[in-house]
DNA sequence: CAACACCAATTGG
DNA sequence: CCAATTGGTGTTG
């Protein structure tokens, strides 16, 4: 589902039904006036879509992210990482001077998925660690990045421990 | 405002 | 392997 205001995307997210996404929607935005526009916006998702082809340009569609101060921090810091790389949690913490508990509870708040790459983040240990939408997608979402087989070895053995 | 609960973590024993 | 500790945020009084 995607969600914008009048100066560009506000929300990203994935579920499993229409009614679970309009739930998640109003979960995230219980203050704000909604409304539906399919065909509008269905362009517009064309257009997220295909920049995903092309990461540097998807980088550049207009984001209107909403949240405190540090959040918005860990969120530029997010679309800093390049489509196949991952990150701990540490080490973004310690790049934006924080720490690590901090850290994961911004990604868990971002409310425009993909766009900013929360999946890139994963555990010290290699491990996938958690996912707002589901281990299920990030796992996708990495693997589809991944360009190098250390990477891939790494999700591999993460995935070896989902449920 | 302060106190508390909730977490997508990490580190050292 | 477990437990202790950690920081930001939303909620509650």
């Amino acid at each position: 589902l995607l969600a914008t205001t009048d100066k560009g995307i506000c929300a990203l997210l994935f579920a499993d039904s229409p009614a679970a996404l309009e739930s998640e929607l109003a979960g995230r935005l219980p203050a704000a006036q909604r409304r539906t526009d399919q065909h509008g916006l269905g362009a517009m998702l064309q257009q997220v879509l295909a920049q995903l082809q092309e990461p540097a340009r998807a980088a550049q569609l207009p984001l209107d992210l909403q949240g405190t101060a540090f959040q918005q921090r860990v969120w530029q810091a997010l679309q800093r990482i390049p489509a196949g790389e991952t990150r701990n949690y540490g080490q973004l913490a310690a790049e934006l001077d924080s720490h690590p508990r901090a850290v994961a509870s911004a990604c868990a708040r971002n409310p425009v998925g993909l766009l900013v790459p929360c999946h890139r983040v994963i555990a010290g240990n290699g491990a996938l660690s958690g996912y707002r939408w589901g281990l299920q997608r990030k796992a996708a979402l990495l693997l589809a990045e991944a360009g190098n087989s250390a990477v891939l070895a790494d999700q591999a053995d993460g995935m070896a421990s989902l449920p």
